[in-house]
DNA sequence: TGTACATCAGTGAACGCGCGTTCACTGATGTAC
DNA sequence: TGTACATCAGTGAACGCGCGTTCACTGATGTAC
């Protein structure tokens, strides 16, 4: 195929990030380097000349979907004209969707990669990057409440939403899965 | 070797469901036939004899594991006199403990399995125990309200005792992971 | 601006290794008489 | 109760396959003049 040019190989580089992070979340960081790259348009012999090894890549692909969650918060936070708690509700609505549920590329990588960052051996880029990840996104959560200096409030409502997207994920397929959804929306946001 | 009596390969069977549902809850599903075994002092050549396929024994270790969770309730119940309130605030302190986030081969697995489950391809067995698990654990959990016919506050307690311990455990080496399950503990049973 | 050549992104075959599963074999157990 | 033999739980080597990583090679790109 010949060399390609320097643009051409950021954005090819680019390309395996982004569709990395879709598949991590999907199917788990065991995805083959082979699949990886296959799923980005290219052969898995060319991976090493981008990345010092699959690992480097999970760490790069977890801050990627890190980053494009936060810009939906951010996003969501403009539509409803700096409203926090509006913009609270209206990501927790759409979290604890089936839509969100049957999803898991393009969803939450607090959710979607929690039991590989809980197996992943040692302190990695990528265990950094999630914690980091994790407590941000719990920040946004946490409630404007003067007397909850902690932000144990935000912890609570992120537990919550992961724990009943993650359960409803296992149980897809059954009626429980909606169950466990719509019982979840319900206490956070007061609403069926 | 030679044969080995009926007795002693029933022990041996137990033996394998036994260690591999705390394989599983440790390392996830993708643990080998060979290891598995191995932890239940036999060689892998002999798995065929016992079991249908990996696939199988997933399902059995499951089944295993929500049995031996599900005994841990009630002796719980026991140890409080029946009374409901007190036995599900004793099994959300030790639930949220670090104690629980540190052995999940030993803990729940409706959270050790999760991903494992949402991943599983089909409607194995594994997921069908998992299911109604899940649905035990969150009945057990429940409030005795009378307007709370469905269910609900028990899912909701649930989803948040599992996406604590889930996050903790993907955080766990950052401050952050402690915070997670206080937080939860305190909004759950008052206590910090 | 045009030419000569070094660079290096991407290819595809190969590496050693571990996977789930199969199989010929062993020899103590269980059974038929 | 004692003997002869069929059964089958467990062993260890082997099967085809896919893994993460390496490497010789290609040839368009980038650069030095």
């Amino acid at each position: 195929m010949g060399r390609v040019s320097q643009a051409q190989a950021e954005e090819n580089r680019k390309r395996v990030v982004e569709s990395a992070s879709r598949l991590f979340r999907e199917q788990g960081t065991q995805v083959s380097v082979a699949d990886l790259m296959e799923a980005a348009g290219l052969t898995h012999g060319g991976f090493y000349k981008q990345f010092a090894s699959k690992e480097a890549l999970i760490g790069e692909a977890t801050a990627h979907a890190f980053g494009e969650l936060a810009e939906g918060r951010g996003a969501r936070l403009d539509e409803s004209g700096g409203e926090r708690a509006a913009a609270q509700k209206a990501l927790i609505d759409v979290y604890l969707s089936t839509a969100h549920r049957d999803s898991p590329a393009n969803g939450c990588p607090a959710a979607a990669l929690a039991s590989d960052m809980a197996r992943e051996p040692g302190e990695g880029e990528a265990r950094r990057v999630y914690t980091e990840g994790v407590r941000d996104f719990a920040r946004w959560l946490d409630t404007d409440d003067t007397d909850d200096t902690d932000g144990a409030a935000g912890l609570t409502r992120l537990a919550t939403m992961v724990g009943a997207l993650v359960l409803a994920r296992a149980t897809n397929g059954s009626p429980l899965s909606e169950e466990i959804l719509t019982a979840a929306r319900s206490a956070l946001t007061g609403t069926a």
